[in-house]
DNA sequence: AACGTCCCGTAC
DNA sequence: GACGTACGGGACGTTA
C-alpha cells in the first residue's frame, strides 16, 4: 500500500464539504498523459491483449506508472493527467500545416487511449481536456495558476516543449526514471535557459509538429543567435548584421515564418481552467472502481499487488496544370514540332545529358518549347529503369524512341535555319553538347545573358533563381528526377514520365524568361552590351571549350611524386618539431600546435575566435628564426600545388581528346568577367618559380606553338583615361615605366638609381588605387601601419587630383543610381551601396570604384575575343583560341603562322575599344611564344 | 551523407 | 572589421 494511502487510510475521513478547512495545497503534479503513453508504449513489448483482443500493453505500462507516482505523494499535493483534445488545435488556425504530417497513430495504440483515460478515472485523478487547445496549455495554465497559489509545480514529461515552462517553482520529471529536469538540462538540450527556448524553437522549427523555423537553422545555430540578440524579434531586426549569405537570406525571407513558429510554439498560460487547485488534491483511489478497472482490463498483476485481487481468471497476452507537356516518341510528332518551331521562328531548346560537363556529357534528349505552357521532350537514349539488367517480363528494356541520329537530322537543318532563333538557357552547354554530334545552333539567344546584362550584381543568374524571381516558379529539383547521392543515376535512367516532366519545363521557362527579358534590353538601353558583347561571345566561348588545351600528364606526374616525397620529409621534419603528430592542413590544430603548444606570440584574430595561420601569421614567425612555421609554409605550398594543380588537372584530362576542357562562366563575375571552372585555368601559377613550373605542363600540340598575348597595365591605363589623370595619360604614352613614375611622383625620389622597396611601395599603391584604395588593405599589402598607408594615400591623392576626383563621382553616382557602368554600358547594381551597416557599405563603395575599371577592360578583351576569330579566318590563319585569363589570350598556333599570328592578334587587342571608345592612352598588347605555356607568357 | 562555412591560397 | 574579381581543396561543423 503507498504511503499516501495509509495516511488518508490512517485518519479515515471521507471528504466532506463542512470538513475543517485543509492546509492549502504546495504541490501540484501535472502529467502529460501524452507523453506519458508515448513512453509506457515504446518501453514495452507489445505482447498483452485484452480478453477482447484490445492490445494494452501500453495501457497497463501507463497504469503502473502513475500508480508509482501516485503513491510517491503526498496528502498535500494535487495530480492531474492532461491530455489533448481530439480534433484540431488553435494552432492549425495560426499555421494550417501544424502537425499536418504528424504519421497516424501506430494502429496498437490508438485503441489503447480510451483505457488509459479510464485508467486515470478509476485512480481518483482528474482528467482533464480542452477541445481547440493542446494539453501544453492546459498544464502551462495550470502551472500557471499554481505557481500564483504558491504552490510549486512538477511537470511530469520529458517533451522538449514543455521545457519552456521550468523556472524558479515550476520543475520537469522525466516519467521513466524520475529524474528532475532543470534549468542546466534545457541548457544542455537547447543551448539557452529556459525563457528563451521558444525563441531558439522558433528558428530551429520542430520536425515532428511540423513547425517550420527557419530553413537551414538548426539547435546550434538558433541557440548561437538567440544567445547573442537576446530574442527572436531582437534577431529579426538585425538580420541584416548577420554575416553568412544565406543564413541571412533565410532569416530575413523566412522572418515571418519564424514568427508564427514562436507563436505555435508559445504555450498559452491564461486558459480559463475548470478546476481549482483543490479540486486536483491527490485522493485515495476507490478501490471498487479501481479493482473493476483492472479486472476489466485484465492487470491481473496489479491488483495482485495491491491487494484488489478477487482471484478472477484473465487471460495475459505539381503545379504545372495549364502546362500540356507532350512526350515525343515517334518521327511524326517529331517533325510536327520541328514544323512549328520553324514557322514561328522561334524555340526556346534544352538538352538532356549524363554529365553536367559538356564536354564529357552524352546526349541523353533534347526538349523544345514553342510557347508559354507548350512544350515537349524528345528522349534519344533513354535506357531501361534500374540498372539495365532485363527483366523476365521485359520492363528493364529501354523505351520507344525516335533513332537518335535520325532525330539529330530532322532536327538539324531548323537548328541552323537562320530565320529560327534557338532561345536557351546557358546555351553555351547545349551548343558544345550538340556541336559534338555536328549540329550547329544559330541564331541564339540566351536567358542567362539576358538577365546577366540586365541585372548584374542583383542576384545570379541560374535557371531555378530566375524562375523564382521572375516568374515565381519553383522548378522541379534536379534530384528529385535523378535522386541524389548513392541513388543519383544518370538521365539517361531517368523514367519517361519524369524526364517529360523536367525537361520540358526547363524548356517552357526558358521560353517564358525570354519573353520577359528580351523586351526589357531596349527600355533599358542594354541592347548594345547584348548584341556587341555577350551573345556573339557566346560562340567564341563554345569554340574555345571544345579546343581545349593539351596538358601533359607525364610532367604532372612526375610532379606529384616529387611533390609527395618532399611532402612526406617534411611531416616528419614537422611532427619532429612539434614533439607530436597532427593534421598539418587544419589551421586550428596547427594555431593550437604554434601558440598553445609552443607559446610563440602571434595572437588570436578573426570573428571565430581562432588562431590566424596565414602565410603573413607564418612569415613573421619564421622570420623570428622558428623551423616550424617555415617548415609549414613550405608544406603549405606544396600541398597546395598538389592537390589543386598537379594532382587535379591530371583527373581532367579528357580520354576522349587528350586535353583539358575547362568550362568558362559568362554571367558570374558582376564587373563582366570572365571565370574559369572544372578545372579553373585562369588562376594556374606563376608567381613563384616553383608554381610556375606547372606551366610547363601546358603545352602545344605536335607542330605547333602556344601563343600568349596580353595587355600591359590594361587597368591602370584605362584608370588614367576614366579619370581623366592627365600626368598618368602622359606617362603611358611616354611608355614610362609606371609604377616606378608614381614613386618617383609621391615619394619626390629620382627615376634614375630608384631604391626597389620605393618603387614596390607605389606599385601596391597603383593596385590599390584599382581595388578602392583602404589605409587598412594598403597597410597590410606592404606591411606597414596604418598611419603611414594613410600618409601614402594622401600623397598619391595630391599628386593625382583627377583620381580621387573619379573615386569620389563613381561613389556618388552608385548612390544615386544604384549602379556604375563601364565605357561600353555595362551596367554593374550595387544593391548594398545604401546599406546601414558600415562594412556592407564600404565593401559597396570600393566595388563602385573597381567595377568600372574592372569591367571596361573586360568589355575590350571580350570585344577582342570577337573579332579576332574571324580576322583569323578572313587571314587564312590556322591559330586556335584556346584560353583568356582577364588580360590574356592563349592561341595554340600552327608553327609556320607565329609571326603573321602574333602580328594580327596584337592588332585586333590594341584596337579593340575601337570605335566605340577612343581612349586617350595606348593599349599596349605583348606577345610571347613557346613550346609550353611557361615558355609562353 | 550532403551541405555550408571557414581558412587558406592561386590567378588577374 | 577590413582593398576588387574569381575557383577550389581540405577541415570542420551542422543539418537532415
Amino acid at each position: 500500500m503507498s504511503d499516501a494511502a495509509e495516511r488518508e487510510t490512517e485518519d479515515k475521513t471521507p471528504r466532506q464539504q463542512d470538513e475543517a478547512p485543509r492546509e492549502p495545497v504546495r504541490h501540484l503534479y501535472l502529467v502529460d498523459g501524452s507523453g506519458y503513453i508515448f513512453r509506457a508504449y515504446h518501453k514495452l513489448p507489445p505482447t498483452m491483449t485484452r480478453a477482447d483482443g484490445t492490445p494494452t500493453h501500453a495501457a497497463y505500462g501507463f497504469t503502473n506508472m502513475l500508480l508509482k507516482l501516485l503513491r510517491d505523494i503526498g496528502a498535500r499535493d494535487a495530480i492531474a493527467v492532461i491530455f489533448d483534445a481530439d480534433g484540431k488545435s488553435f494552432r492549425a488556425d495560426i499555421y494550417p500545416e501544424y502537425k499536418a504530417n504528424r504519421p497516424e497513430l501506430p494502429e496498437d495504440l490508438a485503441p489503447q487511449f480510451p483505457i488509459v483515460r479510464d485508467a486515470v478515472r478509476a485512480m481518483n485523478i482528474a482528467c482533464i481536456e480542452e477541445p481547440g487547445y493542446e494539453a501544453d496549455d492546459l498544464i502551462a495554465s495550470y502551472a500557471r495558476r499554481a505557481e500564483e497559489a504558491g504552490a510549486k509545480v512538477t511537470v511530469i514529461s520529458s517533451d522538449k516543449d514543455l521545457m519552456q515552462l521550468i523556472r524558479p517553482g515550476v520543475e520537469m520529471m522525466d516519467p521513466m526514471d524520475g529524474r528532475i529536469i532543470g534549468p542546466e538540462d534545457v541548457e544542455k538540450k537547447f543551448g539557452v535557459e529556459p525563457g528563451k527556448v521558444i525563441d531558439v524553437q522558433a528558428l530551429w522549427g520542430d520536425s515532428v509538429d511540423n513547425v517550420p523555423g527557419v530553413p537551414g537553422i538548426g539547435q546550434k545555430i538558433a541557440a548561437e543567435l538567440i544567445q547573442q540578440y537576446g530574442d527572436l524579434e531582437n534577431l529579426l531586426s538585425h538580420a541584416e548584421e548577420i554575416k553568412q549569405k544565406k543564413r541571412r537570406e533565410n532569416l530575413i525571407e523566412f522572418a515571418e515564418q519564424a514568427r508564427i513558429s514562436r507563436e505555435l510554439v508559445r504555450l498559452h498560460d491564461d486558459m480559463e481552467l475548470d478546476h481549482c487547485l483543490e479540486d486536483l488534491r491527490a485522493h485515495e483511489p476507490e478501490p471498487d472502481k479501481l479493482r473493476a478497472f483492472l479486472e476489466e482490463n485484465g492487470f491481473k498483476s496489479i491488483a495482485t499487488r495491491l491487494g484488489l485481487d478477487d482471484g478472477a481468471q484473465q487471460v495475459a497476452a505539381p503545379e504545372t496544370a495549364e502546362a500540356a507537356y507532350e512526350l515525343v516518341q515517334d518521327m511524326d510528332r517529331l517533325r510536327a514540332w520541328i514544323d512549328e518551331a520553324t514557322r514561328q521562328g522561334i524555340v526556346a531548346v534544352d538538352v538532356e545529358t549524363t554529365s553536367l560537363d559538356a564536354m564529357a556529357a552524352e546526349l541523353v534528349g533534347v526538349s523544345m518549347a514553342t510557347a508559354p505552357g507548350r512544350a515537349c521532350y524528345i528522349p534519344l537514349a533513354h535506357k531501361g529503369e534500374g540498372d539495365g539488367s532485363l527483366d523476365f517480363d521485359g520492363k528493364g528494356g529501354a523505351p520507344e524512341q525516335v533513332p537518335f541520329e535520325a532525330a539529330l537530322d530532322a532536327l538539324r537543318p531548323m537548328l541552323a535555319d537562320p530565320g529560327v532563333l534557338k532561345i536557351g538557357q546557358n546555351i553555351k552547354y547545349d551548343c558544345v553538347v550538340l556541336g559534338h554530334h555536328g549540329v550547329e545552333v544559330t541564331p541564339i539567344d540566351d536567358t542567362m545573358l539576358l538577365s546577366y546584362v540586365l541585372e548584374a550584381g542583383k542576384h545570379g543568374h541560374g535557371m531555378d533563381e530566375l524562375a523564382r524571381l521572375f516568374l515565381d516558379h519553383e522548378t522541379i529539383p534536379y534530384k528529385d528526377v535523378a535522386g541524389s547521392g548513392k541513388s543519383q543515376v544518370t538521365f539517361d535512367r531517368v523514367p519517361l514520365d519524369k524526364a517529360l516532366d523536367y525537361a520540358a519545363e526547363d524548356a517552357d521557362v526558358t521560353f517564358r524568361l525570354h519573353a520577359l527579358l528580351k523586351p526589357r534590353l531596349l527600355q533599358e538601353r542594354m541592347v548594345t552590351v547584348y548584341e556587341t558583347l555577350e551573345r556573339p561571345l557566346s560562340p567564341v566561348l563554345s569554340r574555345m571549350e571544345r579546343n581545349g588545351i593539351k596538358v601533359d600528364p607525364g610532367v604532372l606526374r612526375r610532379m606529384s611524386q616529387d611533390f609527395a616525397q618532399r611532402m612526406a620529409e617534411l611531416e616528419e621534419k614537422i611532427y619532429e618539431l612539434a614533439g607530436e603528430r597532427f593534421t598539418i592542413g587544419s589551421p586550428k590544430q596547427l594555431g593550437e600546435i604554434l601558440f598553445e603548444k609552443m607559446s610563440l606570440q602571434g595572437g588570436r584574430k578573426g570573428k571565430s575566435g581562432a588562431y590566424s595561420t596565414d602565410a603573413d601569421v607564418l612569415q613573421t614567425l619564421a622570420a623570428q628564426g622558428h623551423d616550424l612555421p617555415a617548415r609549414v609554409l613550405d608544406w603549405r605550398q606544396i600541398q597546395k600545388l598538389k592537390s589543386t594543380y598537379t594532382d587535379a588537372l591530371q583527373d581532367y584530362i579528357n580520354p576522349r581528346t587528350k586535353r583539358v576542357h575547362t568550362s568558362f562562366q559568362q554571367a558570374v563575375a558582376s564587373t563582366g568577367r570572365l571565370s574559369s571552372s572544372d578545372p579553373n585555368l585562369q588562376n594556374i601559377p606563376i608567381r613563384t618559380e616553383e608554381g610556375r613550373k606547372i606551366r610547363q605542363a601546358f603545352v602545344a600540340e605536335e607542330g605547333n606553338t602556344l601563343l600568349s598575348v596580353d595587355y600591359s597595365q590594361i587597368e591602370l591605363r584605362l584608370a588614367a583615361h576614366m579619370a581623366d589623370e592627365e600626368s598618368l595619360k602622359k606617362a603611358f604614352r611616354d611608355d614610362l615605366d609606371i609604377h616606378a613614375m608614381t614613386a618617383s611622383e609621391v615619394f619626390g625620389v629620382p627615376l634614375e638609381g630608384m631604391d626597389p622597396s620605393v618603387r614596390r611601395s607605389a606599385k601596391a599603391i597603383n593596385f590599390g588605387i584599382i581595388y578602392g584604395i583602404s589605409p587598412y588593405g594598403l597597410a597590410q599589402n606592404l606591411g606597414i601601419d596604418q598611419g603611414a598607408a594613410r600618409d601614402y594615400i594622401k600623397l598619391y591623392f595630391e599628386r593625382y587630383p583627377a583620381i580621387k576626383g573619379y573615386m569620389d563621382e563613381k561613389k556618388r553616382s552608385a548612390v544615386d543610381d544604384g549602379f556604375v557602368e563601364t565605357m561600353f554600358g555595362r551596367r554593374i547594381y550595387l544593391p548594398e551601396i545604401k546599406s546601414k551597416v558600415p562594412g556592407r557599405r564600404s565593401f559597396s563603395e570600393r566595388a563602385a570604384i573597381n567595377a568600372p575599371i574592372q569591367g571596361s577592360a573586360a568589355d575590350i578583351i571580350k570585344r577582342a575575343m570577337i573579332r579576332v576569330l574571324p580576322a583569323l579566318e578572313d587571314a587564312g590563319l590556322g591559330a586556335r583560341l584556346l584560353l583568356q585569363v582577364h588580360d590574356e589570350l592563349l592561341f595554340e598556333v600552327p608553327e609556320a603562322e607565329v609571326e603573321a599570328t602574333t602580328r594580327l592578334v596584337r592588332e585586333v587587342m590594341e584596337n579593340a575599344a575601337a570605335p566605340v571608345v577612343d581612349l586617350s592612352v595606348p593599349l599596349v598588347a605583348e606577345a610571347g611564344t613557346g613550346r609550353s605555356w611557361a615558355e609562353a607568357h
